[in-house]
DNA sequence: GAATACTTGACTGTTTTACTCAGTTATGTA
DNA sequence: TACATAACTGAGTAAAACAGTCAAGTATTC
């Protein structure tokens, strides 16, 4: 099974992008203060999702990432299958040869719990997501900092134009490992 | 989520446990030919499994480990979480700090998600997989191999008392990684 | 006392993870 | 046209996890 850092990041990048996407394309930059993440990791994530058709870009001042297809028809387990290879949990990823060419013992078990993972993320989009009492409470804390982070400017040089706050002393924690 | 070749080296090898239940203790070595695992390896697991309360060790010629609870008794979810730390898909295992020691956007969809995997695991226990159609199919092939190793003699030295086979050129092949 | 089998702990090569860095290319605005 | 912005690309890397191995025990039975 394959769910690391990435997949979470990517999803948390994709699920930012559908809270703003009503604003036209959205910086990597702002999703990197905003979720703490690292602006030159999001932009690896990115790569990939783009290839994958999840996402479109936008170059130039202004310009961003924006999701091509509606939130409610982006579905999680899409998302971390771009970026984190498979979700499979056998180790013979299907084929039936894990020892000697021959299906193992608990073969079956571990295509079953595949099954049970792939059912549970391919059933939730982003729309369902962003509708979540618990998720509108981050994301309004979140627009807090950013706010915050816009007045104080991000750094007291630079005439501050336009809505973006590039360069915070952010990325800082992203939690322990 | 840390589902690794060593979770399910543990599973497999606990099911062999419960194949051979009632022919007393079953010696690491015979579960190693069958399953084609290391047996270093293996007694790395089993000492996990002991101390957890799993399984019970008979030492000496005969000797073995044997399941300390009936068959029906132990579920996959406690194998795997005896020999993998944590089957948790959350950074921040439970606690709410993924970031800046405040909940993530995405907290709740890894917690709901390690909740699914924890009661699918939780509900499946060794009995179950034993009765098993495909289970018994690849248990008997196996068995031959065993016979097989046997006929032959471990390698034409030795009287051969026992059934037990130590020491053939195995382990060799686990699958591809 | 020899063989069997469990027990412990240290050690190791490889792969994966989670990044960073340095640079390039495209585009809108003054 | 310059310049600021922001997307792109690819290589590099420290640290951790993985999947084991090895060596030296101790307990038990025949």
């Amino acid at each position: 099974m394959r769910l690391t850092a990435k997949g979470r990041y990517a999803v948390t990048a994709m699920l930012d992008l559908a809270l703003h996407h009503d604003q036209g394309p959205v910086a990597l930059a702002d999703i990197a203060t905003r979720q703490g993440i690292s602006l030159s990791y999001l932009e690896q994530l990115f790569s990939q999702l783009r290839k994958r058709g999840l996402v479109d870009s936008t170059r130039g001042p202004g310009g961003g990432y924006s999701l091509v297809l509606a939130p409610d028809a982006i579905v999680v387990y899409d998302v971390i299958g771009a970026v984190d290879e498979s979700m499979d949990t056998t180790r013979c990823h299907g084929k039936e040869n894990c020892q000697d060419d021959e299906r193992c013992l608990t073969h079956d078990l571990w295509t079953d719990l595949s099954h049970q993972i792939r059912e549970f993320l391919s059933g939730i989009d982003l729309a369902q997501l962003v509708e979540r009492r618990r998720v509108r409470e981050v994301a309004r804390r979140q627009q807090q900092v950013t706010v915050q982070v816009e007045r104080d400017g991000p750094g007291r040089l630079e005439p501050r134009r336009s809505s973006h706050s590039s360069q915070v002393s952010e990325p800082a924690r992203i939690g322990t490992r």
